[in-house]
DNA sequence: TTTACTATACTATCCGGACGGTATATATTC
DNA sequence: GAATATATACCGTCCGGATAGTATAGTAAA
């Protein structure tokens, strides 16, 4: 296996399709261009729409889920290590950070059932970061405002500038050390 | 005139069918038959569906500028009051609360340009937040820590118990006037 | 009689998904 | 090893239904 399964590839291509062109043009013709494929290849590997967003979400959720857990082991300091590795992705802004956006809208537009798993990936994130030896109320609340972040870029809300944005991540993370 | 105008029923009623029904089921059609009216007196009032949809998004904006303004200028205290009344509105979860999350995703899904009355707003309350006694990186985190609430609730993600809900509302006024 | 509003009928386009095929690889049987 | 069968992966067309928007004729009130 050289490359990246189909599979992979097409989710990939309908993620990469609502960042670019929005909700409504997530079309089974747009993914399949995208993706390189035909439209009757894409429905041979996800029967429907509804299956194919629930395709993306459970990629990312998984996806997400590995990149939070190794960021928190690799930190050397195990206090705070969970909401440290939180506030580090969302702050860092990558293209994950944009497929997850990408799957939240496109699940709620489709199915509000299929923000199953990310509701599962909340709360298991919660619960290591009310567990970690920070006091649960103030974690809760750098978690919170990172999140906050959060909303800001997925509509892109609030042009914060970088620097300032810096300037919070800093703050946030000095908080979790205090 | 003892009604509201027309065409602020039909705006409540597009929001309603986004918040009961999702952006997908934001049709003319079920539009125009939960606002009461024909699909041709829709079609008169806003001429396009994207007219529709700038008219949600100015009509709320509207209506959070005011709402914050006014719960400011009762609060006896003026230190700390933009913030305070910001905190206040979002965790009051209200019918005007679902209302911004429909127009909000009505108008990241129709045309993302519609987005700029509230990034407006939201400069504005920042504006505010940093500028009235408190200090204003202190002002920003519990601004955005208002924010991860309201991401949260807007994609239904995280079950937070009212309780609980209720403790980081009291920590974060209580923040304010630390 | 103008203005504000409503209703009906219709058009043109788009989209999900079904469907009939094709190509290739691997087994199985004789 | 030739012939046959089966599974997997993929392609491109077609169709019914939904939807945005147009055209037009009407009503109520000021």
């Amino acid at each position: 296996m050289g490359r990246l399964s189909r599979k992979v590839e097409i989710l990939n291509a309908a993620s990469k399709v609502v960042s670019k062109r929005g909700i409504f043009n997530l079309t089974l013709d747009a993914v399949a261009e995208e993706a390189g494929i035909s439209k009757g290849g894409l429905l041979y590997h996800f029967p429907s729409k509804e299956a194919l967003v629930e395709g993306m979400v459970e990629h990312l959720a998984k996806n997400y889920r590995e990149k939070i857990a190794n960021n928190a082991e690799a930190d050397e300091n195990q206090r705070g290590s969970w909401i440290r590795s939180y506030v580090d992705v969302t702050f860092n802004q990558t293209y994950e950070n944009k497929d997850m956006n990408a799957g939240l809208l496109a699940a709620k537009a489709v199915n509000a059932d299929l923000l199953d798993p990310i509701r599962n990936l909340y709360e298991e994130w919660q619960e290591h970061i009310e567990n970690e030896g920070i006091d649960p109320m103030k974690a809760t609340i750098i978690r919170l405002a990172t999140d906050g972040i959060w909303l800001a870029e997925l509509f892109d809300i609030y042009h914060i500038e970088e620097k300032k944005k810096q300037e919070v991540y800093k703050v946030l993370l000095k908080l979790i050390d205090e």
